[in-house]
RNA sequence: GGAGAGGUGGCCGAGCGGCUGAAGGCAGCUGCCUGCUAAGCAGUUGUGCGGGCAACCGCACCCCGGGUUCGAAUCCCGGCCUCUCCGCCA
């Protein structure tokens, strides 16, 4: 969350971030609130100062013999604590409004995002050249039906419309990606972590996917749990209410899991195939940093989750989201965006996000310097590194050939045992 | 799922309902001393909120949330977590 000093002193600069973020303005309230928690922390103060002073008279008027002294101090002091409970039950309710609008305000984006919508990102670099074909190529679906790696309709049979059902040499490559992407982070110092696939409330709070993204979890109510949208949460929230040590920092960590999420309101777009499943493996990377190097961090981020499309050889993109574009929680986004033949579009597989002090002040996560001084909150990031359905669907498409069949890159190879081709499966 | 034990400061560990933010030890820091290392002596070392330019002052915090009481780390209730035993099970 914000900083409630920055509101106090600076309303009209995290309005204006509100606004550029498409987020509703609770800011007024914010103050009006604080005001009166501040107020009401002051006088309940005093009275519990008050209330201590008589209390600890009491004793004294006993064991001095005086009765009556002591039972007009009972009184007194009973009073008093009277007072204090009906101011303490005063506070509690508007403490509670205040903290509730605090975490609906976002993060402000950093000075270089551009303001606007979608339209206003922008492309930061690509590498790698689309394929071309002497035939018309194939979309996923198409590819993954002929070789029978791929069953929308056995999905759906067995959860629902949206869950996807990998088969044979598609289930395959999957768990290969996997291992590979989690070796080239290991290479680079990232700790594997394999976290429940399910967290709580306080987890989810403090990673920020509640209040905003509630309705888009899936939720046991019995447990009050949630099956996790993203490894972020349960891996972010390691450190919760620590206190890291200013020579650990940084700490890297990379985690497959499946992720679970509703995806109400968004039919229409994406729909089709693999491009937006309700469930849906992706290696996650995530990274503690100290709070003065969290940009280089960010950059490096960006970077290790490049190599694993370099890797593969897949042409791809960099896009700087703009601030109507990116996240709640982040200062600052690119996604990574690879190219799909059969698709013939670019599709998301990576966000890459600095969320400064955001997250690290909901989770209560803090770094203690080395010289001595005051307690810091660290800064976190994550980058998907990178998301499975529409990796596949970029290998699957790029790598088609006219005889029908799909490549595998050659730095899969080693994790397939050697094999270079998806054929028919009959 | 059933039965029991327990959750105190960076760590270990004490704590008749009041003078305990919390003994003692360890670790850390600062001085002093010692020809190195070690030992010794003295002092010091939690976090948050509110107020003040500041030295500082007030309040809260002994797993979390309620309750009893003039007063609770200490008593009562609920929850969470850990450990042991039994049952069940991949």
């Amino acid at each position: 969350m914000i900083d409630i000093s920055l509101i106090r002193e600076n309303p009209d600069r995290i309005k204006a971030a509100c606004a550029n973020k498409r987020e509703p303005d609770v800011i007024d309230g914010i103050l009006a609130a604080d005001a009166e928690r501040r107020a009401l922390q002051a006088e309940g103060d005093e009275l519990r100062h008050r209330q201590k002073d008589i209390s600890a008279q009491v004793a004294g008027a006993f064991s001095s013999g005086n009765r009556e002294l002591a039972e007009s101090l009972k009184a007194e002091a009973k009073a008093l604590s009277e007072e204090i409970k009906a101011l303490d039950e005063r506070q509690r309710l508007v403490e509670a409004e205040w903290s509730a609008l605090l975490l609906k305000v976002p993060n402000l984006p950093a000075p270089e995002v551009p303001v606007g919508d979608a339209s206003a990102n922008i492309v930061v670099r690509s590498w790698g050249e689309r394929p071309g074909f002497d035939f018309e190529p194939r979309n996923h679906i198409e590819i993954g039906r002929t070789l029978g790696i791929l069953d929308m309709e056995l999905g759906a049979k067995v959860a629902g419309s949206g869950f996807s059902l990998l088969l044979g040499d598609g289930a395959r490559m999957s768990r290969a990606l996997i291992a590979l992407m989690l070796d080239i982070h290991r290479e680079a110092g990232f700790r594997e972590i394999a976290p429940p696939h399910l967290a709580n409330r306080a987890a989810m709070t403090g990673t920020a996917q509640i209040p905003k993204l509630e309705a888009d979890m899936y939720h046991v109510p019995d447990e009050d749990l949630f099956l996790i949208p993203t490894a972020e949460v349960p891996i972010t929230n390691l450190h919760a209410g620590e206190v890291i040590p200013e020579a650990k920092l940084p700490i890297y960590y990379a985690g497959h899991t499946a992720n679970f999420r509703k995806e109400a309101g968004s039919y229409g777009a994406d729909t089709r195939g693999l491009l937006r499943v309700h469930q849906f493996d992706k290696v996650e990377l995530v990274k503690f940093s100290h709070p003065d190097r969290s940009w280089e961090e960010h950059e490096s981020l960006l970077a290790e989750a490049e190599k694993v499309l370099r890797a593969l050889e897949l042409p791809y993109r960099v896009v700087l989201l703009s601030t109507g574009d990116m996240s709640f929680a982040s200062a600052k986004v690119y996604d990574l965006e690879l190219w799909a033949s059969g698709e013939n579009r670019w599709l998301e597989v990576s966000s890459c996000s600095n969320f400064l002090d955001f997250q690290s002040r909901r989770a209560n996560i803090r770094m203690r310097p080395e010289d001595g001084s005051a307690l810091r909150f660290v800064h976190t990031l994550n980058a998907s590194g990178v998301a499975l359905p529409r990796l596949l669907v970029a290998i699957w498409e790029n790598y088609q050939t006219s005889r029908g069949t799909v490549r595998i890159p050659a730095a899969l190879r080693p994790y397939m045992h050697g094999q270079e081709e998806i054929s028919p499966t009959v």
